[in-house]
DNA sequence: TTCAAGTTATTTATCGATATTTTTTGTAAT
DNA sequence: ATTACAAAAAATATCGATAAATAACTTGAA
């Protein structure tokens, strides 16, 4: 039977408040908002084509999120970052992480390892050519990691696990803005091969071991912006 | 200089979000709102005495929070409850306490060791008391697993931690509308010898054990009410 | 009786408007 | 100059109303 005139789905995603709540999200994360923004939602309304009420309702997700800060009649701000800040994500990330890699090689099947080996390969076409497209490369980087834990059951633990994996995204989205290149391949084989053999161990201690390091480089970039910063002051 | 006529601070919190917020997470973790009720804007306006507004602000909020559940176009709802969340909850909760306290054990000052005593002073009150009122009973309880991680630094973890303790909290009050008596003043005072004698291993293997008794009580009474509902039908 | 289609009614999601609150600007006095 | 105060401007938080979508109900036919 014919339906009335509206198609079924507008615009991939079903409400404007979720619209605008995955558009302030990704802008934030790929720092197109900076960190201590002020969000003025007269300025957003005409930005982003909505009304005042669902983007108020997205800012009040994100704040719970932790991407947005809201101060009690002053409005909302993009949450600050400082190298406390990182530090504290990457240490519950690398928990987190290595708890959801564990269940998964406990309960995981070979539909699971298959996608560890397609993730894999896809990851390293992309680190292995000559044209590395940034974005690209972010994408496969989480198909890989999201392989990896594709095995743990536990809503729980992938809903934090997933705020953290963000959180972490726009620290090197923004201080990495000049790309550094470093061999992460490496890192990532010896990932894939710990859990395809099943060994928690080796598996969590590449993780930890391979979150460690690619903190330790957005540290540092984000150190030397904040002295260059301090310096114009 | 005297001020218009309003006064400064209406009702604890400052605006209407924040307080619709703490009520509804109230109401949802003390059962009020039970689960997977429907939670009808209109219905609420009335019972609250808000506008739709803050109050769609507020339920964002608690589906970010995992309290409330919001589908497409159809509403939203008391987040459901089941074994295998608890389960879930149980897991992650003892993981991230664990963490906090051992955190909390290396970094602790004389402050924080002072804190411990006097909630467990507090809470042992309530305990032994002949007439133990569950309502004070939470709050010391809480107040003791609160200072034993005073010591840990970490925002993010601690945000976390917050919310699983809540929603702990929701299914022991659901679960527990008949009190069962229970030997828990044991393990308060082996968490809290482990803590003040800086013993990480065995503080951690007693918040775990601790936890997962209490959660053990819940979920038997949980599956019995889940019996009783399906011999209803 | 059961199923299906059309109609009514409820409720959600959104917009425009209003009243406070905060921030900024301007002015005068020390 | 700098501080204090007052007035204006901007922006927030909230409410009431409208349009769209879902759910409930009624009716009619197999």
């Amino acid at each position: 039977m014919a339906k009335t005139t509206t198609p079924p789905d507008q615009n991939g995603t079903k409400t404007l408040s979720d619209q605008a709540y995955q558009r302030l999200r990704s802008d934030i994360i790929h720092g197109v908002l900076q960190p201590d923004e002020k969000l003025r939602v007269e300025h957003l309304r005409q930005e982003y084509g909505v009304g005042a009420s669902p983007l108020r309702e997205a800012l009040s997700r994100l704040t719970a999120d932790g991407f947005v800060t809201a101060e009690g009649q002053r409005g909302f701000l993009v949450a600050p970052m400082s190298e406390e800040d990182l530090a504290d994500i990457t240490r519950l990330r690398i928990l987190l992480e290595k708890q959801a890699l564990c269940q998964s090689i406990e309960s995981g099947d070979d539909a699971w390892e298959s996608q560890i080996v397609a993730a894999f390969y896809q990851l390293e076409k992309v680190e292995e050519s000559t044209d590395r497209d940034p974005v690209e490369w972010e994408v496969r980087n989480h198909d890989f990691h999201e392989a990896l834990i594709a095995g743990c059951t536990s809503k729980w633990l992938r809903r934090f696990y997933s705020i953290l994996y963000d959180q972490h995204k726009r620290y090197r989205n923004i201080a990495l803005s000049t790309e550094i290149p470093r061999d992460l391949h490496q890192e990532h084989e010896e990932l894939r091969n710990a859990a395809l053999e099943r060994d928690q161990k080796r598996a969590g201690d590449a993780i930890e071991h391979h979150i460690l390091r690619t903190a330790e480089i957005t540290q540092r970039v984000l150190r030397e912006e904040s002295l260059q910063k301090k310096e114009r002051a």
